[in-house]
RNA sequence: GGGUGAUUAGCUCAGUGGUAGAGCAGUUGACUCUUAAUCAAUUGGCCGUGGGUUCGACUCCCACAUCACCCA
């Protein structure tokens, strides 16, 4: 396959210095000229006396017609340019946020403001000089000596429309980021919840830990999985679709509180909700239940919107979300009730049936009332969970890895909270009894027809249970989802920097 | 997987069966407190790719590619 494109000839230099536009010849003719002056335009290091952000905060007093007796040296990308004749203004951005800066021609000095002209917008400079205050009371660097730090070839996107085309935002995000704040924003604030759940967790003594991503057996969740191939072992291997297994392994183990924040990979549609590769936290806690999981889970969305919003309240796509806890509690069954207008509880299967085929489904004898019951809440009941609630009580079927209900052997000890319609995490009972575990992972290997459960039993966790797993809640919950309502994000592809996109066709 | 829409200059977007447009960016010139600077001039296009219809297609038709949205 890589052949054929290696034996493409390869454009030659003259070739390719054809194709470029005339805008990307006059930013190389820049700077050849400048190299030719003996400017090195890819310098080493630049040091600075503070980001654009510090600078702002320690001279904020400077009054309009003086300049701080301090000379300052800052850099960051030229991001505008407005020449006067023999004066300048510019604008460069650092990570904390931009400055106007002021080039004067006889404070600069003649040749080097001369030099300014080889400057393109996009260029990274440094720059050196006292701060004062324009008369319209902006902020500014005068400057008294500029260094190129780094040159750059291509234009920039439009400066006030930015960069719209989603193709080339999610494909170059880099480009997205120049030329979108708030793109920079949302991911800045995902760092910032992605470490607040390490905070929450490390607080409650939670141990984080990393297991393999690549798999032998798939397990963990019903998903279809990538597969990859080893080769000196020469065999298939699985990209993880949980690590659940794993994380119960290390209960048998004997750590008592454990998690990890890694990737997941599910070779499943791509959508608004979905990137093939995703970000999960699963959490065990041996010696508590369903419950206990539960509550950490309500208790460390609370403290994301307490730290990250400032707000327990956040608005998310213009509805209002209300997150103070405890979040209500609500049986699946009788959210089927109260949201589908059929008795979850009581209903027939011929009854179940006769809803889902309102919505051209029709699902084959061997399915049962469980089953049938979760397909009438998916289809009928997920989108009006708007405010958040605990869907509990799950049917056994569907839920292979949960303890079943000390209450009702037909339902197990499980939730799924949800909010604005979609499901956000996954918590259990953690089943440790090795017997009815072999005996349920059988069971899904021979009625699955989908291709999304491994068809080898995970025989070495079954033995691990066989050892002894102390009783546990787990919790398994979709960051990527969690950055969406918090950044009020619309789409997952706006808080995953690199979302997975076909190679262009050319 | 199905449906709808988009694809035109580096970027943001108009456009019409008959010679391809604007703003920004670029280039040249003027301007020593501007900030979407302003003013004057100017360069830049295989109108996504490949077929077809037509005297003539960026425009109409078909296929393909990529993206977006909706549905499964």
């Amino acid at each position: 396959m890589s052949d054929n494109k290696e034996q493409q000839p390869q454009p030659t230099a003259e070739e390719l210095e054809k194709k470029d536009s005339e805008v990307i010849r006059a930013k190389k003719d820049n700077l050849n000229f400048l190299r030719a002056q003996g400017v090195e335009p890819y310098s080493y290091s630049y040091e600075r006396t503070g980001s654009v952000e510090e600078i702002k905060a320690k001279h904020g007093a400077v009054t309009e017609g003086t300049e701080s007796a301090q000379s300052e040296r800052l850099c960051g990308r030229l991001v505008s340019v407005r020449e006067h004749g023999k004066s300048t203004f510019a604008n460069i951005k650092d990570a904390s946020g931009m400055i106007q800066i002021y080039f004067k021609k006889d404070v600069l000095g003649d040749a080097p403001y001369a030099l300014l002209k080889k400057y393109d917008i996009g260029d990274i400079i440094g720059v050196e000089g006292p701060v004062f205050k324009t008369h319209t009371g902006e902020l500014t660097v005068k400057v008294v000596k500029v260094e190129l730090l780094t040159k750059s070839l291509l234009p920039m996107p439009e400066k006030w429309h930015g960069l719209k085309d989603k193709e080339i935002r999610y494909r170059k995000r880099y480009l997205d980021m120049i030329a979108n704040d708030d793109v920079r924003k949302t991911f800045e604030k995902r760092v910032k919840i992605i470490k607040e759940i390490r905070n929450f967790l490390d607080g409650l003594g939670f141990y984080e830990v990393e297991t393999p991503m690549m798999h032998a057996i798939p397990g963990g969740a019903k998903a279809r999985p990538f597969v990859t191939h080893h080769n000196t072992l020469d065999m298939e291997l699985y990209m993880r679709i949980a690590p659940e297994l794993y994380l119960k392994r290390l209960l048998v183990g004997g750590f008592e509180k454990v998690y990890e924040i890694n990737r997941n990979f599910r070779n499943e549609g791509i959508s608004i909700k979905h990137n093939p590769e995703f970000t999960m936290l699963e959490l065990y806690q041996a010696y508590t239940d369903h419950e206990g999981v539960m509550k950490i889970c309500e208790d460390l969305m609370a403290h994301l919107c307490d730290t990250i919003v400032g707000s327990r309240e956040i608005e998310y796509q213009g509805t209002k979300l209300d997150l103070s806890t405890p979040w209500r509690r609500l049986p699946m069954a009788d959210a089927v009730t109260q949201y589908a207008g059929i008795d979850g509880r009581n209903a027939t299967e011929a009854e179940f049936k006769a809803k889902l085929k309102l919505k051209g489904m029709e699902p084959g004898p061997g399915v049962t009332r469980g089953e049938l019951l979760a397909l009438v809440f998916e289809e009928f009941v997920e989108e009006k969970l708007i405010q958040p609630v605990f869907i509990t009580e799950f049917p056994v079927e569907i839920s292979p890895l949960s303890k079943v209900s000390r209450k009702d052997r037909t339902i197990v000890e499980r939730f799924e909270p949800y909010i604005y319609g979609r499901e956000i995490a996954n918590g259990f009972s953690e089943l440790n009894d090795a017997e009815d575990q072999e005996a349920r992972f059988r069971r899904q290997i021979e009625t699955d027809t989908e291709g999304e459960v491994s068809k080898v039993m995970d025989e070495d966790f079954v033995e691990a249970l066989k050892y002894g797993m102390p009783p546990a809640g787990g919790l398994g919950i979709g960051i990527d989802r969690i950055v969406m309502f918090l950044t009020d994000s619309a789409s997952i592809r706006d808080v995953i920097l690199f979302p997975l996109m076909r190679p262009e066709g050319k």
